[in-house]
DNA sequence: CTTCAGTTAGACCAATCAGTGTAAGTTGTC
DNA sequence: GACAACTTACACTGATTGGTCTAACTGAAG
């Protein structure tokens, strides 16, 4: 029975802000100045609401996770070919990641930036990695039940490599400023799909 | 004209320690207290020796990309099959990246550790990386020389796409303690790289 | 108006950071 | 032994880190 007044700034914006600050500098690179700057809220109302810095970053992560995950798997399972629904995500991706000021993907710059040793946070990275490949899995099933991609090869196989490959483009991005790289990638991989 | 003693420790064991360091940790995180405890060198010696943290950084950089540019080079154009030397190329990632701890590759975690306005280091690294994008070049381009792979499909955008892939193994490597998801991903590779 | 949860701003803390400087010790040549 | 080059160990600086705490303010319910 709350008699005060509600809280006074949006803990969802607040949480996108700190987000975008984990995405662009990784754990660690991410101060509490600049987070608390983004985020326009007080010291203590950041620990009062987030706990400390590693809670506030998981709750960033996941927001970010579930974000990406959802909008991708609507993507592609979007009404239409399966195989052009992969490929419009593929192209999206290069899109995003060739943007000047590319941030990449806040999975694999924290993959980068957290010590290999921190059992807890990669496995969290691991969850969130395998349903990203479960996603490409099914976008790959679908295509391979609608006769859009032979069902010789192993769909999982598939599933994995635009994982890794697409991981590399996140990465890339932020140092290439071109798109060719990016571009030249998922055309060979696109041809690649079609062709097996 | 010397007079005194010579250098008391090796400086290129020295900097092949501290390149171990920036390698697992990335520039940031790499700490002067755990480079001096892995060097085993004095605070004054390091900073007389290699400048300060950020060129010590790029002396080990430098000294990362080449040995492994290198040895890359040296088994692409190893005597036999070219496609085989890649072959052999990409299952040795596999295993370098699915070793426990492993560290992943330098320049990607240091792509992902360093904020993306680091022009500077950007090019650097966007240097690196294209000697290893030129060597998967010059090993496509032999395969198709020696009809082991189609000369149907522009051997840039392949190398391209190595390059992508190769980096976003050596990224999961960081995580992902079974070899399955890289071992996939180079499967898939080859597959391709045969069929196309 | 009073009360009280929620807020911000900022002082403060201990720890750590990169980097400088110094004192003492070592190792070689003269 | 004298000297010079090199070394390590350690104190120190100034800045910054994550985190705690207090004081003043805000705004709605009683």
């Amino acid at each position: 029975m709350s008699r005060g007044p509600d809280k006074q700034f949006d803990c969802d914006v607040a949480l996108a802000k700190a987000m975008e600050v984990f995405w662009a500098r990784g754990y660690e690179a991410a101060s509490l100045s600049e987070l608390l700057k983004q985020m326009g809220i007080g010291r203590k109302s950041l620990y009062d609401t987030f706990g400390n810095k590693r809670s506030l970053f998981l709750k960033a992560l996941e927001q970010y996770a579930c974000t990406q995950i959802k909008s991708m798997r609507e993507q592609l399972l979007a009404s239409g070919s399966p195989l052009a629904n992969l490929e419009r995500v593929l192209q999206g991706l290069v899109q995003m990641h060739s943007q000047p000021g590319s941030k990449g993907c806040m999975l694999g710059t924290n993959i980068a930036d957290f010590d290999t040793s921190e059992a807890e946070i990669a496995a969290l990275l691991r969850h969130y990695l395998q349903e990203t490949e479960d996603a490409y899995y099914m976008a790959i099933s679908r295509a391979q039940k609608a006769g859009e991609i032979s069902s010789t090869v192993n769909p999982r196989d598939l599933a994995r490599m635009l994982l890794c490959t697409t991981q590399g483009m996140a990465l890339l991005g932020r140092v290439q400023e071109s798109e060719t790289l990016l571009k030249s990638t998922v055309e060979a991989t696109i041809a690649f799909l079609k062709m097996v």
